[in-house]
DNA sequence: GCCAACGTTGGC
DNA sequence: GCCAACGTTGGC
């Protein structure tokens, strides 16, 4: 089982609207990001859910894949912003996962997640870095969890 | 709101 | 295939 950390800007979908229902994870409209949706990450794998562009930016919960390598919907609708002309359904170019909530974790702020070493080959503490899907090792998993207290 | 870093687009 | 221009991301 894998483990993953998606980003999202909780103004628009926090870990809180994600407690209230699952969620199709769409939207994702970068060549790596999709790389990762539509080929590796797989149901039961664990995702941590960090907050991005607002006060506290930081890791704030846990969620579960219940879905995988689910075309992404929107792409195919022309009235969603996420509407993408060049995705053929017979051959989509975007894809998608179903989440469900997991946990909520005491935030984790990024400052803190720079200053642990063991996270120090994340693209998330890189700088200009701005991959919104991407793999989480066991070691970093770990280093993480044990830093909730948890 | 600012600005640096990055990915994508499009002219050539 | 190059690269400048542009739009977007995301921390601060």
């Amino acid at each position: 089982m894998a483990c993953w950390l998606f980003k999202t800007e909780p103004d628009t979908f926090s870990i809180d609207d994600l407690a209230r229902a699952n969620t199709l994870w769409e939207g994702v409209r970068n060549y790596q990001a999709r790389n990762f949706l539509r080929d590796e990450v797989k149901e039961e794998d664990e995702v941590f859910i960090y907050h991005s562009s607002c006060s506290r930016v930081g890791i704030a919960g846990l969620a579960r894949v219940v879905r995988a390598g689910v075309p992404d919907p929107f792409a195919f609708d022309p009235d969603s912003p996420y509407f993408d002309p060049k995705s053929d359904p017979a051959k989509p170019r975007w894809y998608a996962v179903e989440l469900t909530f997991e946990r909520r974790l005491p935030l984790l702020p990024l400052a803190a997640l720079k200053a642990n070493p063991a996270l120090a080959n994340m693209p998330l503490v890189k700088k200009g870095n701005r991959l919104s899907v991407m793999p989480v090792t066991d070691a970093e998993r770990q280093a993480i969890l044990g830093m909730t207290g948890v």
